[in-house]
DNA sequence: GCCAACGTTGGC
DNA sequence: GCCAACGTTGGC
């Protein structure tokens, strides 16, 4: 199993929109990177920690599963998504996406100046300088010591 | 609102 | 294939 992070703008898609949904296709990651990520290594069962960004505070919010693994994003076929791409046509979708259930809401937000500050967290891609990357892996000690810290 | 960092686009 | 211009992300 595998663990993982993912980011959303909770004006969005906020973690209490994921609890009262249950579940959500994660709709809309245009990134090559991102989308090789869940088409090619998030698996079921994997686990997610949910990052609100542009958020006041920004942090983890919460923890996530996958629930099913990668299929289209039909978004990218809606002419009326912002999502919408005409690059990515139904006969080779070009946007994958995985299905995500909620596991938990963190009683307090973790925030980014939190983890931060926390000894162990350091090489976590979320703290590098720089990191735009709307999925991320995350390691198991990392994960773990994030739990623990909620 | 600012701006650094990064990704994508498109002319050549 | 290079790289300047442009767009987006996301913390502050």
């Amino acid at each position: 199993m595998r663990y993982w992070l993912m980011k959303t703008e909770p004006d969005v898609f906020s973690i209490d929109d994921l609890k009262s949904q249950k579940t959500t296709p994660w709709e809309g990651v245009r990134n090559y990177q991102a989308r090789n990520f869940m088409r090619d290594e998030m698996k079921k069962g994997d686990l997610v920690l949910i990052y609100h960004s542009n958020a006041k505070p920004p942090g983890v919010a919460g923890v996530g599963v996958v629930s099913k693994e990668a299929f289209p994003d039909h978004f990218a076929w809606d002419k009326k998504s912002k999502y919408y791409d005409p690059k990515s046509p139904k006969e080779n979708p070009r946007w994958m996406m995985v299905e995500i259930r909620f596991k938990k809401k963190f009683k307090e937000i973790l925030s980014l100046a939190e983890l931060k500050e926390t000894k162990g967290l350091e090489d976590m891609l979320i703290l590098r300088k720089g990191n735009r990357l709307s999925i991320t892996p995350v390691e198991k000690k990392h994960y773990e010591q994030i739990i623990g810290m909620r």
